[in-house]
DNA sequence: GTGAACATAGGGTAAAACCCCCTGTTTATG
DNA sequence: CATAAACAGGGGGTTTTACCCTATGTTCAC
């Protein structure tokens, strides 16, 4: 009996070849293709089905794979879920594996890597990249030391670094040294793992610290 | 006698599931896949490896599909290009063309679209999607009313400056001397009445050439 | 009452960013 | 054909960032 697999990715042309390269494994065959996750959960009300994995892209319109998995993993916890995706940023790879993925993969994975990744998802649940390792144990060492939160200060800095204003400039509005800014630049950079201010920046974009 | 053709893609998965369903085809064959386009390049070396179509991705590391198609066009004239990418970014697609690609896919393709697209071009010489002739017109209202302030080249500079790229790096990714990138920098702070770097990505983010 | 954690700040150095000035070549257009 | 843009590159300078490592005083828990 070969496990059954779901493709759901937007890209049309990505899920149909991606399907016809999991027909050629042994173990392996497609069940069917959706466009994105409100098209899937239509689908699995029908009990045939209901695939063992369901290999999902991250980005897609309607309704992305972070939310399709977060309710798969609620409505149908048997459904093993293999994220797939070009995205590397960290906090996309994080929300998609609390969500409940079983593995990450990115788009330029080889053939039989994927269907290494298959099989160990469904022989020991999971399945993890170096790039997947990496960030894992990055975000561990964060929530350790306790880290990921802001400090008050730090988000007013922040938005400040956010503006034209030259590091001595914030330090003047905010009634510090130069030094101390630099302080909680350094801080930053060190705990959300940034190279320069440019980063800082879209990081605050991203999360909403700093609206445009 | 098929027609042959060749897969230029930096993600392998997705070159090798195109490969995939190529072969499904009636009249087409995959001769081999290539990564990039300087890869593309040193296989046409030999004469065994020219197929009818190339079927390149815009964005890859190394050489892109711009470049790589531009030098095909000079060097093996015969040889029809057929363009696939996930951007929907007008001037990439005009690019493309104007290097000389035969007509525009989008990643999310159907496999009988594929199809289609690979016969017309080997037919009529050429295959245009209606989202790609939507752009030519546009292109043509633009270029008429000339609207757009900021240049292509400047506006390609400007999402790598949104990165946490140094401007060395970006100059070395657009293939510049870091020179011409200061000087791309400085006719923007210039034009835009901006500072510094922090300046143009918000400039940016608020004007949609980069989204986070 | 001692050590951890935190906010503050200094000195020094190297790299990056910024700011002038300047020279070509190609391409489009009147 | 001339002229203007756009495009690509260079010299040489200052300012700002980025990254070291160190140090002091405060607060708070054990």
């Amino acid at each position: 009996m070969k496990y059954t697999v779901v493709v759901v990715d937007d890209h049309n042309l990505l899920s149909q070849a991606i399907g016809g390269l999991i027909s050629d494994f042994e173990d392996f065959e497609v069940l069917y293709l959706c466009s994105n996750g409100k098209e899937l959960l239509d689908k699995l009300k029908n009990p045939k089905n209901i695939p063992d994995i369901v290999l999902m892209d991250v980005n897609m319109p309607i309704m992305n794979g972070i939310e399709t998995t977060t309710i798969l993993r609620e409505e149908y916890p048997q459904i093993k879920v293999l994220a797939l995706s070009i995205e590397e940023d960290e906090n996309i790879i994080l929300k998609m594996l609390r969500a409940g993925a079983k593995g990450y993969l990115m788009k330029d994975t080889r053939k039989s890597e994927l269907k290494n990744a298959l099989s160990e998802v469904m022989e020991k649940g999971y399945y993890h990249t170096n790039t997947v390792a990496k960030v894992l144990v990055n975000s561990l060492k964060t929530e350790k030391t306790g880290v990921s939160a802001l400090k008050e200060r730090e988000i007013e800095f922040i938005k400040h670094a956010c503006t034209e204003k030259t590091y001595k400039e914030i330090a003047d509005e905010m009634c510090l040294s130069y030094k101390t800014i630099e302080g909680y630049r350094n801080a930053l950079f060190e705990k959300l793992n940034l190279r320069n201010r440019t980063g800082l920046v879209i990081y605050a974009i991203k999360n909403k610290i700093y609206t445009p």
